[in-house]
DNA sequence: CGCAATTTGTAACAATTGTTACAATCTATA
DNA sequence: TATAGATTGTAACAATTGTTACAAATTGCG
């Protein structure tokens, strides 16, 4: 097997060696090297073709109008490169693409792509799944952004939470991971969360929170 | 043609009268009615199949724990319900889908529109498409979301527009729209675009700005 | 042109959040 | 069971935004 790392890829899951070895023989292919700091796409370019991380590791990079550049994210193998966004109408490459490493890209052709997603119903069902799970995630950030207080965000997301109709939910996440999900500081929702508890809206024991006035959250969660 | 809306839908361009009644006969499909109120899914349960919008108009809406109602989108013919949401992994409907009066929806369960898309290139091709631009549209409005200042959405925004290099960019929306899509609201926005001019960052000229100062703007959208 | 509707500018005050700093509490593990 | 590291609670002050209300400017259209 070439490429053993693809077997881990969310886009060829449920395939074995052999078949994803057999697949790629049947489209054109090629493998890019790409030395530390080395560019592989530029932002507004056109997204040719899916490219998935082999080995190293490269990052989406922004580059404002002063020449200030700021990291967007990084993509590790065996992720692919802007994975939502190839085939959407006039794709182009939100972002500079940088080695942050020596790194190796398998790149495929889109037609070809399309062309692997028609012959084999796994792939295909393999790529809608990454993108629609990539618009789900999308989606549920928008929510919590939308909300314009931290207190509508909390009041949201413990009413989205299991166990919530039952007035009881746990929290799966540290107050420092909420607060990045919610786009804010860390203080500001310990002091949101503070004062709801203050106001007889919830009941907080560490990651145990009941829910005291549905309504009064529901209030909150408005919009 | 028995549904000559779907000749406009996004998800059958380019394909002929004759084309679509002929993919259409080679799977399992059902028209429902469903009179103006009737629930069509319930939030949380799992998306099956496709379903677009024939005629009439469908809407999402949300519960919440106190059981207020809080509209979430219209969709309308010949528009698919949940579409870039349907292959994601364990895809639920995130929201009540209910006619906002008497409608009708072509129904198609997931396998068989997975086999639509490996029959015809341009099913599958329009499908990508349309997901992957409802990506790119989530992505870029959460890059706006998540500035934590006006003057840094605005600034990010102006930089985004064409002719930004050249330091004059003509805004293509109103201030109320804007602010809309900021996520502020409209005397807030006003306001941080007269204190950004009275800082000499930009000078404003109803649609018109001119980016004065490259560095001090770049410097607000830092994120 | 003249009028109505839309868009934009502005102000004062309230509410919310950020910032910074430090203390208290919990948790994993040596 | 200590102890370091992570997590949470809290406070004071600055900065930002929301709210509300009204005036000015612009635009579309009869």
């Amino acid at each position: 097997m070439k490429f053993p790392v693809l077997r881990r890829s969310p886009l060829f899951a449920g395939l074995d060696d052999t078949e994803i070895e057999g697949l790629l023989e049947s489209v054109n292919y090629r493998v890019r090297f790409f030395h530390a700091g080395a560019v592989a796409a530029l932002a507004g370019e056109e997204i040719s073709s899916v490219m998935i991380v082999l080995s190293g590791s490269m990052k989406g990079e922004m580059t404002d109008l002063a020449g200030r550049t700021i990291k967007i994210e990084d993509v590790n193998p065996p992720q692919a490169l802007a994975s939502a966004f190839i085939y959407g109408a006039g794709a182009h490459y939100p972002v500079n693409v940088i080695a942050n490493m020596d790194s190796e890209l398998l790149i495929i052709g889109k037609a070809d792509y399309l062309t692997l997603m028609k012959s084999d119903t796994r792939i295909l069902s393999n790529y809608l799944t990454v993108i629609c799970t990539k618009a789900l995630f999308l989606s549920g950030r928008i929510r919590f952004l939308s909300f314009r207080t931290i207190r509508g965000k909390f009041a949201y997301y413990l009413s989205s939470l299991p166990g919530a109709i039952s007035g009881r939910v746990i929290v799966d996440r540290t107050q420092q991971e909420l607060s990045e999900f919610f786009g804010v500081t860390r203080p500001s929702l310990a002091r949101a969360i503070g004062e709801m508890e203050d106001e007889g809206l919830i009941a907080v024991n560490r990651r145990e929170v009941r829910l005291l006035d549905i309504r009064g959250l529901s209030r909150l969660s408005e919009g």
